[in-house]
This record gives structure tokens, sequence and C-alpha cells, in this order.
DNA sequence: TAATATTATTTGCAGTTACAAATATCGACA
DNA sequence: TGTCGATATTTGTAACTGCAAATAATATTA
């Protein structure tokens, strides 16, 4: 095995240098990652649940009820009960979590959009194509461990 | 924007699973998965300064610095100072931290060919380069971040 | 060569994280 | 319909993280 070839040394590096050249700009709009995370998921596909939402940004579900409290407080999002299913919160953005999401997105894209500028948009699409491979292995490794566990 | 197709996203959601999958081998030997980072670059690049170390573990140095404190409590790598230069300290893997490392090793190895199962070779060797082209991309503007700040 | 700037690493501190246990609610079924 | 197991989220706790300041050593320059 050699280190740069090695998958999750080459996916850590890539995904710890987009934090930090997203950190400024998320500093300005007083936000941290974590939190910008949850204000694309919600502003992407809408209200959810804290559940599908750990899922979405891949947050440890525990860690993300108390990035949802930091978020509440600075008025970002709010959290309510299910209507169905009173065990369940559902989240979703105030306006001022809107704003401060349509605030931060031109960046953000800019910033992909420079960091991407050498890539083909065959490249591009591959790279995308890829990763939700990848992603789809893991899921499939994840899944195994649980039903040996659960065997 | 559309969040899956948002590149630091699927980074994101990869790098997390690629943690929870390895992390019940890492308990298992004692380590955690910052130790295991620096583990795998001691290993495959020798010993290394803690600058150096933390670029290529991508570990923010004063967190190295403390992650480096565990290790050493463990006898997994031992400090000393530069022969030439007594600013910095060179880090190197212990007989223990060797044996550690190659006892995780296999499984990493074996994990990672689980996941990419369904890959191609051909498929593989491009994710990497495209990883690679990426993260040089990320270097630039990082580095241009810099200039800005600096000029 | 003494003073000052620069580089490498550690440490103070305040806040964040994740595991496990607790809480709250739901669904099934006797 | 009361009890029991399952599901959704929060909270207790102990450890980890990263910024900024402190420390330690080297390089520069007057």
């Amino acid at each position: 095995m050699e280190l740069g070839t090695y998958l999750p040394y080459l996916v850590n590096r890539v995904g710890q240098r987009f934090i930090s050249d997203i950190t400024p700009v998320l500093s300005e709009a007083g936000v941290d990652i974590q939190s910008w995370r949850v204000l694309i998921a919600l502003y992407q596909r809408g209200s959810q649940p804290v559940g599908a939402l750990s899922d979405l940004t891949s947050i440890n579900f525990s860690t993300l009820s108390r990035v949802l409290g930091r978020m509440e407080k600075k008025d970002l999002v709010r959290r309510h009960r299910g209507a169905d299913d009173a065990r369940s919160f559902t989240i979703d953005l105030t306006a001022t979590g809107r704003s401060v999401t349509e605030a931060i997105l031109p960046q953000a894209t800019a910033l992909e959009a420079k960091v991407t500028g050498d890539f083909s948009e065959a490249e591009l699409a591959m790279l995308r194509q890829l990763l939700g491979k990848l992603y789809a292995g893991l899921s499939d490794y994840s899944a195994d461990q649980d039903n040996r566990l659960a065997g």
C-alpha cells in the first residue's frame, strides 16, 4: 500500500482543504462548517427531521442535536414536533437562515468553480459519478457490518 | 446548485463513511482515527518533523502536537530534537508503533478492496487521478488566498 | 555580536465532538 | 387499554479540537 494511492488519504486531504478554503467565507457570515452543511441541506432539500438531516449531512446525530441548538439560538433554524409523529422534530430554515444561506451560496459556488477550473465537463461528471459509486460501496459495506453484528 | 453535485458534500460523506467503517478496526487496536493517519504517514514515508507530518495528515499543527502526545504515551511514536535544526522535532515510529500499524494495515487494505470491489482498474486509476487534480486545484486556491492576504 | 525578525512547536482556553444513557413517543398485542 | 419493545431525539460526560498566544531555537542585520 502506498500513501498516495490510499483512497481514505486522498479523500481526507481534499475534504480538509475544502474546509479550510470555505472557512473564511463562513466566518464572515458567522457560521461554522457544520452549520453550513445543515444550511445547504435544508435549503436544497427542504425541511427535514433530525435523523434524515443527520444522514444528509453526515453529522453524528447527537452532535447534530447540539449544532441545531446553536443554530436555533442564532435564529437560523426552527424545531417543531412532527405533526404525524411526535417523536421526531422537523427542522426548517427561518427567513434569516435562508438569507444567510443565499449570502454564502454564490461564494461557495465561485470557490467550487475556481478549484475545478482545470476540469473538463466530462472529468467533473466522472468525478461526481465515481464519488457516488464509492459512497454506494461504502454504504453496502456498512450495511454488511450491521448485519453481521445483528446476526 | 444541487446538493448531489456539490463536490464538498460528495467528498465529505465519503470521508465520513470511510471513518465509520475503519473505526471498529482501529478501536480494537486501541488507536483513534487521527493516530491512524499519523501511523500510516510515518510508516509509508519514514520519520518526519511535526510540520511535515501536519501537511501529510491534514491535521492542524496544534491538534497534531497533542495527538503526538497521546501516541507518545502509548509508546507508538518518539519525538527527538532535529539534529540540524533544534527548533524542529523529528517524529519516528517505535517498534510498537510499527507493529500496531502492521496489525491494522491488512484490514485497512481489505476494507478498501471491498468498497472498491465494483470498480474497474481504469475507474480506480481515474478516481485517484481526479482526486489528485482536485487537491492541486485546492492548493492553488489556498496559495492565492495567502498571497492576497500578504499583498 | 547584540538586537530583532522568523520559523517550529507547544500550551491556555473556550468551545465542539461522540459515546452511552436518559427521555419522550409510538406501535403492537395480550 | 396497559405494558413492552422499538424509534427519535436530547443530555451527561469525558475527551478532542483549533485559534491565538507563549515558548524555544535559528537566521539576519546593523
